[in-house]
RNA sequence: UGGGGCGUCGUCAAGUGGUAAGACACAGGGUUUUGAUCCCUGCAUUCAGAGGUUCGAGUCCUCUCGCCCCAGCCA
């Protein structure tokens, strides 16, 4: 279930009085703006449902618009990668706009611009144009070249168009005020000279616009009425302004910014994320552990949970950092509801049924939703030889466990109540095999007696599994905050992210798995089928997210008991 | 030391002068053939701090403190 915000938060209050107002005629655009550099991470989210919710909530549009006046950084994959995230998200755009489509248009501005004597080109080059800026205390200087005539500036400025100049030779400067306290007002660049090929519009220019020139007037241009950003761009609004009010525009939209997401143990900086990709700290940008959308959605984060997740958190101009505990909330909240159940043995004991007769395979019947009849059953099969998960047994038991032990008697999860009479160990003194009976009235798990009993565990029939591979993964780093500081975020890795568990066992019907369906192992977690690695021959399952686990915390709590699974290497 | 922002429960977050919503987390309890789900219950005499205005302040005023962003020919 997606929850509305009733009360709504502050962008939705703007909108909504400015359509009390009639401001732009009761029309809401919106706009998400990528620049094709990346991949999208969980933070590009919370923007995708923040414009597409509010032009959806006023009967709206939102357009997908590249940001593209980089192609020194942009590449097509990137654009494709984008398109396709933001559809599987959940939302729908028409056809694609760029900001490299209005290169004309941006371009007659300039000469507007500069027509209006509000334009100057300069041939500071960067190391004296970082000087003639000033600090963040002290005021900035005049270009020697502030007062070149408005036709110089036009025969320069074609002449930056047609190649004349290197990159870094000169550059068309907005001319506003060296001295303002807001140094994105000390007249800056608008126009570079850059030799690169753009993914889009190939050789065709040698000059690109700034971010600041191209997205105030591409807004303008598509009838843009919010343009919501975020917060580090809020000194750049009343350049935003002077823009859109010193040329002759189409509009002028309303600049409004937002905090953007941070979550804790994880890092949603594309620059940091490149760089866990670059130097092999994760298989690649679509790596399980990474807050990467195609990094989610191969771990098997649904569209429903990360959507619904945006509109909980909601939206306001304080800078915060979320808990990851409420994104795997959201998502195990949807998996809960769609999820069909299956058993798998992560770490398998071997558990002999000494009174089942040699040789006979029962096929039971499981419930694929314990809350969801319609969901239907499956049939799994049972025989002599079964596995359990080394977790469920304990020699020697504290208190509250309910599972197997020497003498104790549990319930096979819709199978048989089974009493465990023998321990089988290893030289080592592991316990590598459990001696079980079973009673054969109590078929499907209830005793015709009516005596109770408390554990349940699940199991999978040794004749008739299938073998995989699991992969477990576990919060990327081990602060909270990984940047924290002057710290190395590189240095806070988890080494533990991710656990490979290569001897699982799983019940049959799995065989047909997709990528596309996320299941529930009973008593473990969601899971699905690895989309890149798994194969037929070679079955590769990633765990999504854990079941909230109440005997974890009871365990923890537990008085130190030296009892640990004697399977497990003991760990300092 | 310039400019722009932000400070309400452990974490998000409502609140728009009338007596602190909700979610996650946490703690108890109930149901349960998943120690899951589900269902109850509890969880801010107080809103960064100090003054002031007012019958009444998280909301208005003043000062103080803390945190974030800005000196790319990146977006």
């Amino acid at each position: 279930m997606e929850e509305e915000n009733k009360k709504g938060h502050f962008i939705e209050s703007i909108i909504k009085q400015d359509l009390e107002n009639n401001k732009n005629d009761g029309l809401v655009t919106t706009r998400f703006p990528p620049e094709p550099n990346g991949y999208l991470h969980i933070g590009h989210a919370k923007s995708i449902c923040l414009n597409f919710n509010m032009a959806k909530q006023f009967n709206g549009t939102c357009n997908l618009r590249f940001d593209d006046s980089n192609p020194a950084k942009e590449k097509q994959i990137y654009i494709d990668s984008i398109k396709e995230t933001v559809n599987w998200l959940g939302f729908d755009f028409k056809t694609p706009f760029f900001a490299s489509d209005y290169f004309n248009d941006l371009y007659e501005f300039a000469i507007q611009l500069i027509r209006r004597g509000k334009a100057y080109v300069c041939n500071l080059s960067p190391e004296e144009m970082r000087q003639y800026r000033g600090t963040l205390t002290e005021k900035g200087e005049n270009s020697p070249f502030r007062d070149r005539s408005v036709e110089d500036n036009l025969d320069l400025f074609n002449r930056m168009k047609n190649g004349e100049f290197k990159e870094g030779e000169v550059t068309l400067r907005a001319k506003i005020d060296m001295a303002s306290p807001n140094i994105n007002l000390r007249d800056p660049i608008i126009y570079r000279v850059k030799k690169a090929t753009h993914p889009r519009t190939g050789d065709k220019w040698c000059i690109y616009p700034m971010y600041d020139f191209t997205h105030c007037l591409s807004d303008s241009l598509e009838g843009i009425t919010h343009s919501l950003c975020s917060l580090e761009f809020e000194d750049h609004r009343p350049l935003y302004d002077w823009i859109l009010d010193t040329l002759a525009t189409p509009c002028h939209p309303q600049q409004i910014e937002f905090a953007r997401m941070n979550i804790n143990y994880t890092i949603l900086s594309k620059r940091k994320l490149q760089l866990l990709v670059d130097q092999n700290k994760v298989s690649g940008w679509n790596d399980p552990r990474l807050p990467t959308l195609e990094g989610m959605r191969r771990r098997g984060y649904t569209p429903e949970a990360i959507r619904n997740f945006c509109n909980i958190i909601g939206v306001s101009k304080k800078d915060s950092r979320i808990d990851m505990g409420l994104l795997e909330s959201c998502l195990r909240d949807d998996l809960n509801e769609k999820a069909p159940r299956v058993m798998g043995i992560l770490k398998p004991l071997k558990v002999t049924i000494e009174n089942y007769p040699e040789g006979k395979t029962e096929n039971l019947s499981a419930m694929n939703h314990p809350q969801k009849e319609e969901m239907g059953k499956r049939p799994i099969s049972f025989s002599k030889v079964i596995y359990v998960e080394q977790d469920d047994f304990m020699e020697d038991p504290p208190k509250k466990f309910f599972r197997l032990g020497l003498g104790r008697e549990v319930r096979l999860r819709y199978a048989y109540l089974v009493t465990c009479t023998e321990v089988i160990k290893n030289a080592k003194g592991e316990v590598i095999e459990l001696i079980c009976t079973y009673d054969p009235q109590t078929k499907g798990g209830n005793a015709p007696d009516g005596r109770k009993v408390k554990g349940t565990i699940h199991w999978v029939d040794a004749n008739n599994c299938l073998d995989a591979e699991v992969r477990l993964y576990d919060r990327l780093f081990k602060d909270e905050n990984p940047e924290q500081g002057n710290q190395d975020f590189m240095e806070n890795l988890n080494p533990d992210s991710l656990e490979i568990l290569r001897s699982c066992k799983l019940e049959t019907s799995l065989e047909t798995a997709n990528c596309k369906t996320i299941y529930q192992f009973e008593r473990l977690g969601y899971f699905c089928q690895d989309s890149v690695d798994s194969q037929a021959s070679n079955l590769v399952f990633n765990r999504t997210v854990t079941l909230r686990d109440a005997w974890a915390k009871i365990a923890k709590k537990q008085p130190p008991k030296k009892q640990v699974n004697p399977n497990k290497k003991s760990k300092k």
